[in-house]
RNA sequence: GGCGGCGUAGCUCAGUCGGCAAGAGCGCACGGCUCAUAAUCGUGAGGUCGCGGGUUCGAACCCCGCCGCCGCUACCA
């Protein structure tokens, strides 16, 4: 059996979920599920990152203490999942025993290999902000927000010799040019390290709100080279060695545009230095654009997802963030599209399809389905449809994979027009028409399963094929021709609402 | 400033190696149908493929210039 391991990036807990977030562990949500229907052994990680300066600070000002900061906001983050059909393998948090063990073991094994060394760390520090400035964010030398002199201040800290992994960085990019996805992220990881890499200081002494640095107790670690340990943490790096090398590095991370460089510069060159291989493929997706803008906190244009699958429901919801955007650029996401594709798409295409046939199998067939015939002129159709969905799941595609299935739909609308079941006589010609259409009801259900579980299992179970979804085999049985018939059809109000 | 990307029908976008008459979905218009969730089917609109040059038998795809937008350019979750 194949293994397959994706990821998301773990989510800090400063903000509450909001629709990116859904975005992309929803991407990540399909893609588990696709593999699980190929039957590989899958893993689907996520979680959230709890450590750091700002956790701590809100945490003070909400008089609580940072653990108990983290536990609610972590909390949010695992309700939404369970409202968006999440269904993770494991959900970890960097306050987590496990992952605190993993780090003192990863850190101190790049430690021993001699690529953290100390040295000074020299920044700049407003006042007023109580916050570091690098010199390219000065104005004239100055706070750009409080236009008054930065101070000079530094603090012994622990480096990560990230200079020493440039040609190793290269070499591996040049021997796998697909490990960044799209090509133009891996463009800009590629230059950024052409450009020459600084080491970086991945320790703090200034607060410690964080991981303990395991041989000098007086600093933690940096949040995000802690952060990022949390991949191999639930693999088992230290807890399961057996399932960890089972697992890894064929792992796949999802992640947002903005932390690129942590993932596919910081992190290879990380795993290089604690001696093992760099995950298998990143995965970088732009930004669900609100009227242009990205959507934020400070923008005021944060979507709760848990609003929008109250309104559309579930399966719609998820359905209409993958379908809206390619994987990949940004995309505007906007209420008025979310409509009108639930509508022509799912209540239009899908919904009524399933309603027609089913209609005509009642009032010809007297309620029981007619079995497929093995030729038929829908046949090219879904063996398109098949090929397709197949090559577009396995390559993240979830939009592409989505309208292959949908050409197959309208195909099929297209073939009731011209057949009219619903006109002529109950007999072979009848039959032959509804028995391909529920045959393409079965196919394309299994395909659209992924994104939308519990429609593909209930339009299924509409046609007599209950619980199918649990052992079907996407390699043997989605081939024209083996939907049986001779079940008595399950009649229901109409899958898919349409919206006003 | 340096490196890179984008600009294709009203909207959202596809267009692999340059080549059959520039595509899809939605929206819109007209027509058909009435089994179905006022769903569906057919047809259509006529987009200088950002602008100007060039290479080529032939370019949306290659080269040069210009205009507009955007990304990366280190320790910001």
């Amino acid at each position: 059996m194949k293994s397959f391991c994706v990821t998301t990036p773990i989510y800090y807990v400063n903000d509450a979920p909001h629709v990116g977030h859904a975005y992309t562990t929803l991407h990540a949500d399909i893609t588990a599920r696709w593999n699980r229907l190929k039957r590989n052994e899958v893993f689907f990680l996520t979680g959230t990152d709890e450590h750091g300066l700002k956790i701590a600070e809100a945490a003070e000002k909400l008089g609580i203490s940072p653990q108990e900061l983290t536990d609610s906001t972590s909390r949010r983050f695992k309700d939404a999942w369970d409202q968006l059909g999440i269904k993770y393998d494991d959900f970890i948090r960097t306050t987590e025993p496990r992952h605190i063990e993993t780090v003192n073991a990863f850190t101190q094994k790049i430690y021993d290999a001699g690529y953290i060394v100390k040295d000074t760390w020299e920044g700049l520090y407003c006042i007023s902000c109580e916050s570091n400035y690098i010199e390219s964010e000065l104005e004239n030398g100055m706070c750009p927000i409080h236009k008054r002199p930065v101070e000079k201040v530094k603090e012994d800290n622990y480096f990560f010799k990230l200079s020493q992994f440039e040609d190793r960085l290269l070499k591996f990019y040049e021997d796998n040019p697909k490990f960044i996805e799209p090509e133009t992220k891996f463009n800009e990881a590629l230059s950024f390290i052409k450009s020459g890499l600084k080491d970086i200081s991945v320790t703090r002494s200034s607060f410690d709100w964080g991981i303990t640095v395991p041989w000098d107790h007086s600093q933690v670690f940096y949040v995000w080279f802690e952060a990022l340990i949390n991949y191999v943490t639930a693999l088992g790096y230290t807890s399961d060695p057996d399932r960890f090398n089972r697992l890894w590095p064929n792992t796949v991370h999802m992640i947002g545009k903005e932390i690129t460089r942590f993932h596919c510069i910081w992190w290879p060159a990380m795993c290089m230095a604690a001696g093992i291989n760099p995950p298998s493929k990143i995965l970088v997706h732009g930004w669900l654009l609100v009227g242009g803008e990205k959507m934020s906190k400070t923008s005021l244009n944060k979507i709760d997802p848990v609003d929008l699958v109250d309104e559309f429901g579930l399966d719609q919801f998820r359905y209409l963030l993958v379908k809206g955007s390619p994987f990949g650029p940004d995309s505007e996401f906007s209420y008025e599209e979310l409509k009108r594709r639930n509508n022509s798409d799912l209540a239009n295409n899908l919904g009524n399809l399933l309603s027609r046939v089913l209609a005509v199998v009642n009032s010809k067939c007297d309620s029981i389905t007619p079995k497929v015939d093995t030729d038929s002129i829908l046949k090219p159709a879904a063996d398109l449809a098949v090929e397709s969905a197949k090559e577009n799941w396995d390559n993240f595609s979830p939009a592409n994979a989505l309208e292959s299935i949908w050409n197959l739909l309208r195909a099929t609308n297209a073939y009731l027009e011209t057949n009219e079941p619903w006109k002529g006589e109950p007999g072979d010609k009848v039959n032959k028409v509804l028995g391909d259409s529920l045959e393409v009801l079965r196919i394309a259900a299994v395909l659209i399963s992924p994104v939308m579980p519990t429609s593909a299992a209930e339009i299924l179970t509409r046609i007599g094929l209950t619980n199918y979804l649990d052992d079907v085999s996407l390699s043997d049985d989605l081939g024209w021709g083996q939907y049986p018939g001779g079940f008595e059809i399950k009649k229901d109000a109409p899958l898919f609402s349409r919206i006003k």
